[in-house]
DNA sequence: AGCGGAAATTTCGTAAAATGAGATGCGACG
DNA sequence: CGTCGCATCTCATTTTACGAAATTTCCGCT
């Protein structure tokens, strides 16, 4: 009799918190490129029509959104679009680490990324993909384990022992490929390697045929580094021996992002 | 009756909830044109500590902000650009802009559109194309470097040195064509005489060819500008001089843009 | 004019989350 | 090795969100 509902299954709205809820409701408003209703959104989000409707009234009253003509349908108010314009106008920090990393992919050829460590996973912060047309697709905001990734290494490896064992007894080292380090010996004396040299490798231990090479960017205020920049290729175009050689353009790049850093940082006391 | 803007100074954050209360801490951030601490915001916004901790922790777990170097600081994260920038594009589609826009190219008999600055790049908002059979094809959502197109040196032009600074030190001045500025004091130059002007052209500087006219829109609410209009044509069609005659045309559509934003935004009364 | 129905809105007891003072942890610097 | 600044955690309390069900509003329809 009901369920005439095909499978709004779609565009989920999850959200740890209502905070956090209330943005993954503006990013599937942001998409639209029309006028929205609270019908519509209910069938987009899969949210209670209550709920959604007070929602959509807190954003009214505080001007990111707007109701139109009829009263039955919303658009983006003023406020949001200032504060998006704002965000964009102002973000001279990113747009100067973007320009950087779009360097560095033209110069290596490969795609590159910069990625920070954010618990006990890395983050891609920012990439830029190489104009080769076999790569290896992989987006900014998405996360890969610490274990088996070259940047991640590179974190644990700055990190005091008791710190790196905290976070690695927490989550367990979970196979990959056949050659992703699974015993935190193997890890340690990887990691001990990689202290050394400067640099770590990730030699297809998340995805087979994967190989990555990353270098830490120097902190601004010393201490220990949260980013990273690494470049990613296929085996097939990228050997070890041809990251070995690419490192000194890492190293290059790095310094420019710690630069960069460094000067948009307020509280440069000496 | 409560006033509006009751603090002259310090700018208190005074959300009627705790959810709009995020959106305005979103807006102090978005302000800054450098990196911020926990402790910085406090100052800025009077919120206790924890609060304002925990506010930062939901948010950065949520990838809206992302950490730096030495963990103490932080900065916008890619979700939040990517929202800001899918607001701004889907802004314009359905709005009167576009039919400043369809108008302005049945006017001036050339393609135009409406740009934003996101990060070190121009964002094309929205495009209206001439009905002329020999074209250049750009989308709205597309992307040009900010040196060499018109829109972009007009950003530029209106930036505080510093972050212009920021942006291009790092940003390679590419060549595309044998005029594209390649030089920071070229650069310089052209923006001093921008400023002069009002308006910026692109002389074949981004794809030979091509030239293009742009102004400013100004901002609703005074302040920098983050939106631009520009005609665009093959030099065949639009010699310097006859763009240069085009420029009334679309001062008038910006100040169409702008009314249109203005009558969008209630506050702005001071 | 008045009915039918789909949509928007309000109600309200319950469940969850935010709050913020104080305690604790952690580096840096002298 | 003490201490100072800042970030981070703790927890009892207050505030807010939740969403099923009930109610109202606004249509189009005959």
């Amino acid at each position: 009799m009901n369920d005439p509902t095909p499978r709004p299954e779609l565009a989920r709205i999850d959200g740890d918190t209502p905070n956090l809820r209330m943005f993954a409701l503006l990013e599937v408003i942001a998409q639209k490129d029309q006028l929205f209703s609270l019908q519509g959104l209910v069938e987009d989000t899969g949210l209670p029509k209550p709920t959604l409707h007070r929602m959509l009234q807190q954003l009214e009253s505080a001007g990111m959104l707007q109701r139109e003509g009829d009263g039955r349908h919303y658009s983006t108010g003023f406020r949001l679009r200032r504060l998006a314009e704002d965000l964009l106008l102002n973000n001279t920090v990113h747009g100067a680490r973007h320009a950087v990393l779009r360097q560095l992919v033209e110069e290596v050829g490969e795609s590159c990324n910069i990625t920070a460590l954010s618990g006990n996973e890395v983050l891609y912060l920012d990439r830029v993909e190489t104009p080769a047309p076999l790569r290896f697709y992989l987006h900014p905001g998405s996360r890969v384990p610490a274990h088996c990734s070259a940047s991640g290494k590179l974190f644990l490896a700055q990190m005091a022992p008791s710190q790196r064992r905290r976070l690695l007894e927490h989550v367990p080292l979970t196979r990959y490929t056949d050659r992703t380090l699974t015993s935190f010996e193997a890890l340690e004396k990887e990691i001990e390697q990689i202290r050394k040299d400067g640099y770590a490798l990730d030699n297809e231990e998340f995805l087979p045929g994967l190989l990555c090479a990353a270098v830490l960017v120097p902190p601004a205020g010393g201490g220990r580094s949260n980013t990273a920049i690494a470049v990613q290729a296929p085996v097939m175009r990228l050997t070890h021996d041809k990251a070995i050689q690419l490192l000194p353009a890492l190293q290059r790049a790095a310094e420019q992002l710690s630069k960069i850093e460094m000067e948009a940082t307020p509280e440069r006391r000496a």
